[in-house]
RNA sequence: GGGCAGUUAGCUCAGCUGGAAGAGCAUUUCCCUUACAAGGAAGAGGUCGCAGGUUCAAGUCCUGCACUGCCCACCA
């Protein structure tokens, strides 16, 4: 078996992801002698392609899915992707407008048609990019929001909600996208602060030769105003209420009213009241009985103006109004003023609110459930930090506006009936999975299907129920055995936008919770904390990193940074480090190889290791330990201190330590020894690559295949258990033995002496009870700290030509010829001060009655033994002084 | 205005239920030692944001403050 010298992982990584797909390794059957664990996947708009956060999210996902694979779940991990409603619609009409090609041109239905060829072109883009990081999803069952099942659970749960009289159609304020002619809901719109001014605007009463100023960041708006509000309580203008004005430019006549909304304090305490255009003037107008007047259109226009303004967009009007303002001298002041503005969350135009006909959800009951549902832990959230902000949300939650003026999505399925000339009647609409046969009102047989599409959020609320078929077939065993799902991996960002709305369609339509768990991830980010995006031209691309470093690289720096709870900080560094974490696992691996070759066969390694002395004893407590720990992490979603505990153990236990101290037993002409140690060598290895193959599959599964003749694959392997607890005391014992070995090692580097000179040293007890775990462990010592013979021994005096440092239990020297005096000095002095300073503080402590009273009893006698070691250091540190 | 995080080595971050400050990268010295120079050995570098409090003992618990970031809001 032939090894590269540096891991070659493209050529594994290609492999592997290629047999688990061939093999289906990751599908699953309904097996009812097993407990299913689920995870569906957060589906990918089809405009995207992978980035850092979708490889963030899918490798979490992936690392839960395969290692509870291993601890004997049947796993599902359902792969899919999402219509994406606006932005897929954004994306093909812009690509159409490059071959100069207007949607409204083609007409809905051939538009619809270009939209379904690109998805069918490149809407798997994303769950091919999937494949190239290994995740282990069952690809037989790839869903898409707008496939016939999908579409089906869709009206289904539209034509349920409509029964029920949840779904509701009305003219309402809404927010409206003038760019992508649609209403949105009010979370797709994002609010961000944008300079502008504050216009101060004299409104003159009509009977009286006075006037109140208002100040507005709109003052367009004006000819939509209908009144102008003020604080009841305020003192200022308490009298005006009711009194009639004259609004400026127009002369139309408009009274003030009083509202506790107002605040005093700000601008003028005088506020002009649009219904038609502001949440709150609308609100204000309900309570007053005030006129709408509407005066933008839904293309951004201004309407209902005098004719000068008619038709200019907002901008352009906004300049004309402050100019003729100015002219007749309404215009009393303008301030700078900054003020957050909603953009539409798909194109970033400036959202104009206005009156608009649409349908709403009423998701009053179903916000109560599903606040009591996580208020009762029926679901969970990891970390618990994120469950206040749903609930807040959840309970401050309006209507949901759930229709849009686009054309790609599922069609609301309500049908209206019309009469000979295609006119609406006034019959009730009625809500149906396929055009109805028959008005139960006027008999009528012609109807006509609403125009409008649902939010495309509506569909991906019924994810987790859609795609096992629920809606389409009502007997779903599916649905029964994999549902409700064990757990939702996903970023905090579509908290309120997906996972609030999926508790809530779920407890309506399955009574039960889509999801046990909800493990929630931060946001990836650059390296100074920013958003990745490509205007700040910081975006890290997941395609370059498997290219450059490879997918388990990849894997591994995300996995390892993604503490939960917060967002994650990455960059080039962080693939580089893991990359070469990937090629030393590569590389011990090697050399284990390499030496089982030379046993003459691999198979020859013994199945029940056996460890027969400290070094072994040691690694086996270390990686025992570091299992529990690795176990308790995954099932607990901190995949991050999964993947630091193994790193540091491989890296610092495995391969610094015992690896190097394996050598001495390689070397030995006794096959048997050399068998001994190979065997534990590899159990420890075999065990790593299980603790770490859900993080990175492909490295892993490469070597377990090499190392195993078994069949199976590392993913279908069995977790490592617990079996050799009874080895603690190797711990102490080890730390004596590693302490000696640095110790030599720092004052050889210290003497200038090269690390690979051999040298002879004098060992003189100090504690008796140290002696045999030395002498036992002798070779250790010579091996790694490069001493070629001790000499033990008793109240030996410092040799004439040494230096001396002192560790586990001894007074070390090392035999040098031609030593710097002045050196050794010096060196000496240091380590003395700092001695000294250990004995104070002990000291200290031990003096101190209330700590020896109530500090734990282990603790003090820490202490103890830390004064009585600090004590003797001082005592053999001032000999040795003097002697020099 | 409300909520939630964060503030630890030059940079990016760990540090669980309180018991002598850690990692990676960068940096200094030595080493191409027969797994790995994408490596090894040793070192330098922190008054753990500030101020109080609880405790024998606080990076860790409590209170207040400052700054940073994110989310939400009825920012005329």
């Amino acid at each position: 078996m032939d090894m590269d010298k540096v891991y070659n992982f493209k050529e594994v990584e290609k492999r592997w992801g290629k047999y688990w797909i061939e093999n289906k390794t990751f599908s699953a059957k309904i097996d009812k002698n097993k407990k299913p664990f689920t995870i569906v996947i957060p589906p990918a708009n089809v405009t995207g392609s992978l980035h850092m956060g979708h490889a963030l999210n899918a490798t979490l996902q992936d690392a839960i899915i395969r290692f509870k694979k291993m601890q004997g779940y049947n796993t599902l991990w359902v792969p899919g992707t999402d219509h994406g409603g606006i932005a897929t619609q954004n994306v093909v009409e812009k690509l159409l407008k490059k071959e100069g090609i207007i949607k409204y041109d083609l007409g809905r239905e051939k538009f619809l048609e270009k939209v379904w060829k690109w998805r069918s072109d490149t809407g798997d883009t994303i769950l091919n990019q999937l494949k190239m990081i290994g995740c282990g999803l069952d690809w037989d069952r790839v869903s898409f929001t707008m496939d016939k099942s999908r579409s089906k659970s869709v009206k289904k749960a539209f034509i349920q909600l409509f029964k029920r009289g949840l779904i509701y159609k009305g003219k309402r304020l809404v927010n409206w996208c003038p760019r992508c002619s649609t209403a949105l809901s009010d979370i797709e719109v994002e609010y961000e602060d944008e300079k502008s001014s504050l216009w101060y605007i004299k409104y003159p009463l009509r009977d009286f030769d006075s006037y109140v100023i208002v100040a507005t960041t709109r003052p367009e708006t004006i000819f939509g105003d209908t009144a102008v509000a003020i604080n009841p309580d305020d003192e200022r203008y308490m009298h005006l209420v009711e009194k009639i004005l004259k609004l400026p430019l127009v002369n139309r006549e408009i009274k003030i009213v009083s509202d506790y909304i107002v605040d005093k304090s700000f601008g003028t305490g005088v506020v002009k009241v649009t219904p038609a255009h502001d949440i709150i003037d609308n609100e204000i107008a309900k309570k007053n009985n005030l006129e709408t007047i509407e005066i933008i259109d839904i293309n951004g226009k201004m309407i209902n103006t005098p004719e000068k303004y008619q038709g200019l967009n907002v901008e352009e009007a906004r300049k004309e109004v402050v100019k003729d303002l100015k002219k007749a001298d309404f215009l009393t002041k303008i301030e700078d003023y900054t003020h957050s503005v909603g953009r539409c969350y798909r194109c970033l135009a400036k959202i104009e609110p206005l009156v608009s006909e649409q349908w709403f959800l009423n998701v009053e009951e179903m916000s109560k459930k599903a606040v009591a549902a996580v208020n009762d832990a029926k679901t969970i959230f990891y970390p618990e930090s994120w469950k206040r902000p749903y609930i807040l949300w959840l309970e401050n939650l309006r209507d949901w506006c759930i229709s849009r003026q686009i054309w790609w999505g599922h069609k609301i399925p309500i049908y209206y009936c019309v009469d000979d000339k295609n006119n609406k009647t006034s019959c009730k609409p009625i809500a149906s999975f396929d055009k109805p046969k028959e008005c139960q009102h006027c008999k009528g047989e012609n109807f006509v299907q609403e125009e409008d599409v649902l939010d495309t959020w509506f569909s991906s609320a019924l994810w987790p129920i859609s795609v096992f078929g629920w809606g389409e077939n009502e007997n779903s065993q599916d649905l029964k055995y994999f549902y409700p799902t064990s757990v939702l991996v996903t970023g905090h960002e579509i908290i309120y936008l997906w996972v609030a709305r999926m508790v809530q369609f779920s407890l309506e339509f399955t009574k039960d919770v889509p999801y046990r768990d909800i493990f929630i991830h931060g946001i990836v980010r650059d390296k100074h904390g920013k958003k990745m995006s490509k205007s700040l031209d910081n975006v890290v691309d997941p395609r370059d990193i498997i290219e450059k470093y490879g997918a388990d690289a990849l894997r591994f720096a995300l996995t390892k940074s993604a503490t939960p709870g917060k967002d994650i900080q990455i960059f080039e560094e962080s693939f580089l480090a893991a990359r070469n974490f990937a090629n030393k696992i590569w590389n011990a691996s090697r050399f284990i190889l390499m030496n089982l070759e030379s046993l003459g066969n691999i198979d020859k390694v013994d199945k029940k290791i056996n460890p027969t002395e400290l070094a072994d004893e040691w690694i086996v407590v270390e990686f025992e330990s570091i299992l529990a720990k690795v176990k308790t992490a995954y099932d607990s979603y901190n995949i991050d201190i999964v993947a630091r505990e193994i790193y540091d153990f491989f890296w610092t236990k495995y391969c610094d330590w015992y690896i190097e101290l394996s050598k001495i037993r390689m070397m030995c002409s006794d096959i048997n020894i050399k068998r001994q140690v190979l065997s534990i060598l590899v159990y420890i290895l075999k065990g790593v690559l299980q603790l770490l193959s859900p993080i990175m599959p492909f490295i892993t599964s490469e070597i377990w295949q090499i190392l195993n003749k078994d069949k199976k694959i590392i993913a279908e392997s069995v977790f490592p258990k617990v079996k050799f607890s009874q080895f603690f005391e190797s711990l102490e014992k080890m730390r004596t033995v590693q302490d000696i070995i640095v110790k030599i090692r720092t004052l050889k580097s210290e003497m200038n002496i090269s690390s690979a000179v051999q040298i002879e040293a004098l060992f003189n007890v100090l504690d008796d009870n140290k002696e045999k775990i030395v002498k036992e462990n002798e070779h250790y010592i010579k091996q790694l700290a490069k001493i070629v013979s001790i000499q033990f021994g008793k109240n030996i005096k410092r040799p004439k030509n040494s230096a001396l440092t002192i560790a586990g239990g001894f007074e070390i020297f090392l035999l040098l010829e031609g030593i710097d005096i002045e050196k050794e000095k010096s060196r000496l002095l240091k380590e003395l001060a700092i001695a000294e300073q250990e004995v104070e503080r002990t000291v200290a402590k031990l003096n101190n009655e209330n700590f020896v009273k109530r500090a734990a009893k282990v603790e003090v006698k820490k202490i103890q033994i830390r004064f009585s070691d600090a004590t003797v250091k001082v005592k053999k540190i001032y000999e040795s002084l003097k002697f020099l």
